[in-house]
DNA sequence: CCCGTGGTTTAGAGCGCTCTAATTTGGAGC
DNA sequence: GCTCCAAATTAGAGCGCTCTAAACCACGGG
């Protein structure tokens, strides 16, 4: 069980355990000579070198910490996902932690991180108090993604959910409709956010803004639907939702009730996960590019590991419509 | 930037290093007056442990390292989180990778993983080589997850495919199935034991077995139910299918086939994920407890960690069905 | 033959902590 | 007041590595 040191391979290789240092990190004033000498002695003892210890010596860092919500929920999955794939590429490790938007836990979460002397800190819709993230902040590079926040040093990335509820009104005022109601995802900033560039897209065609307070669930779609349908008379020809799952959920409730999607009444999601892309599906959505969110997000902290400064960045990545099947032109 | 170390809390609190180190793992044989002082310092300077010295210097570990094949893929989204949740009780942290099931990739993630010299390792659904895995054994403990394996040393951790594929069948029986088609997941081991449950059961049912090569994505599911269709005359009348997804993509192409499902023609999916649950899919499907197997592996690796000897242990979780509205007694 | 030169190699001090062994302390008991 | 002992505290080595500064080593020029 015990794994060769750096001491064992300079001793089978008759150098000093500073040239084998030098070796490991790829160092050009090494001779040809030495050189082989070293890698053949740490591939025969089947040496690799400590990560721990390098960054504790070195007095740096190769990880990155990050924190999420919720991983059930595929859209940070999908982020981490970028992430990963920045961080792997860049030399960077990932530790991650889960919070499930509980303060506390969250709070404890982050200490535990930060105790790892990370080289930055990644936080995916998490529900931490403001203050923790600027303590963090003065310690290592902090990144907020999908939670539209404003701090002192801290950056973000989000999408433009104005622009994303605009580009579905704008979709469905083009085909004709003119009752569109909205189904919100309660009282998150981004749903905040996603709900006036709805409203102010409504005014921008003449329309009249109307939202039904739900959330971001299967069930809140459902019940919202449910709603709708009690209103009785004045059905809208579309609905704009929350999200995916929302929109999945306000489809059954729609089919139930024996209205036909699209053509009674059309549908558009917003995020285009798996799920919409279904056939069975096939929501018209607002894609959310997240891998591209977590990529960026990831950037950021590499770039401000390695010395970048300036002041916090607020990126918004671009959200884009895709057309499926759930949207059409109005029938009435 | 530079936080304070134990020395700057030693000082402040004038008492040794050595002090403040058994303060801070919470040592019996302080006395009060002392450890007050400590706590004082430390709370004034904002210290907190250095999680990677005290690893260095304990020559112990709180890392378990974590290959993810397939972070996208909600199924391992979920048992990490059982993972997360097991390893936060116990004191560890999660150190994580994906491996997108690309060998060289997964192999280079596993010497990264290891350059940290983690308590234990994780792989989930790893596509990683028996000797990378039985050469990592000898170092740490090893479980594998969701890919049933032998490998000496290494411990795993699976659902009883063959008996969540006779629940299906069981339950299609039950109903009064005769004719039941399997589609199947490929050719993984996973699919291979499920493929060979649904053949005993049949058998044990005394049906004639069916299976349509297929894979666990929605278009695989799609192709599988085309080509059953083609085949004209003698439709089954239930399909059970490799996975949700794969159910979902025979479900849309059984709908513009114009079959009624359940009526005309059952399906049963294959781990009860989020999709399965959506009031608009409500697919009958055999629960896999992906968050059970995440809980499991991580106290495996736990209990190795503290020193638990014996030998290998395949641990199987036992899956159940959850029927919803997409199986019902045959018309035929 | 000595010196300088540039390329290699190495000694040794630390990174922030733990751990063992040794030292100090504070009473209790006489 | 002194001895003893258990409890409390500390000195110092060391975990596996990096990094600075110094040492070493041909070799060509003067």
């Amino acid at each position: 069980m015990a794994r060769p040191t750096m001491e064992d391979v300079a001793a089978k290789a008759g150098v000093s355990r500073a040239l084998v240092s030098l070796v490991m990190r790829g160092s050009s004033k090494v001779s040809e000579h030495r050189r082989q000498a070293v890698l053949d002695a740490a591939a025969g003892l089947g040496y690799a070198p400590h990560a721990m210890a390098r960054s504790l010596a070195s007095r740096t860092s190769t990880l990155l910490g990050v924190l999420v919500s919720d991983l059930h929920n595929q859209f940070f999955a999908e982020i981490v996902d970028g992430i990963d794939e920045v961080a792997r590429t860049e030399g960077f490790e990932l530790i991650l932690n889960t919070g499930g938007l509980d303060v506390e836990r969250e709070r404890d979460a982050v200490a535990r991180l930060l105790s790892f002397r990370p080289a930055g800190l990644a936080l995916l819709g998490a529900a931490v108090p403001t203050d923790v993230l600027a303590a963090a902040a003065r310690q290592l590079p902090v990144v907020v993604v999908a939670r539209p926040a404003r701090i002192a040093g801290v950056d973000t990335v989000n999408d433009d959910g104005g622009l994303g509820a605009r580009l579905a009104v704008d979709h469905l005022a083009g085909l004709g409709h003119s009752r569109i109601t909205h189904f919100d995802g309660g009282r998150t900033s981004e749903a905040r956010i996603r709900r006036e560039g709805y409203a102010a897209a409504m005014r921008a065609h003449g329309l009249r803004p109307d939202v039904i307070r739900s959330e971001y669930t299967d069930a809140g779609g459902e019940k919202a639907a449910t709603r709708l349908l009690e209103r009785g008379a004045s059905l809208p020809t579309a609905v704009v939702a929350a999200n995916d799952v929302n929109a999945v959920g306000a489809l059954s409730v729609f089919a139930d009730a024996g209205l036909t999607v699209p053509d009674d009444i059309s549908v558009v999601g917003y995020d285009n996960t798996a799920l919409s892309g279904l056939r069975h599906v096939a929501l018209t959505t607002v894609d959310q590019p997240r891998a591209e969110m977590g990529r960026l997000a990831a950037h950021t902290l590499v770039h401000r590991a390695r010395g970048g400064r300036g002041r916090a960045q607020r990126r918004l990545v671009t959200p884009s419509l895709v057309v499926r099947s759930t949207t059409a032109v109005p029938r009435r």
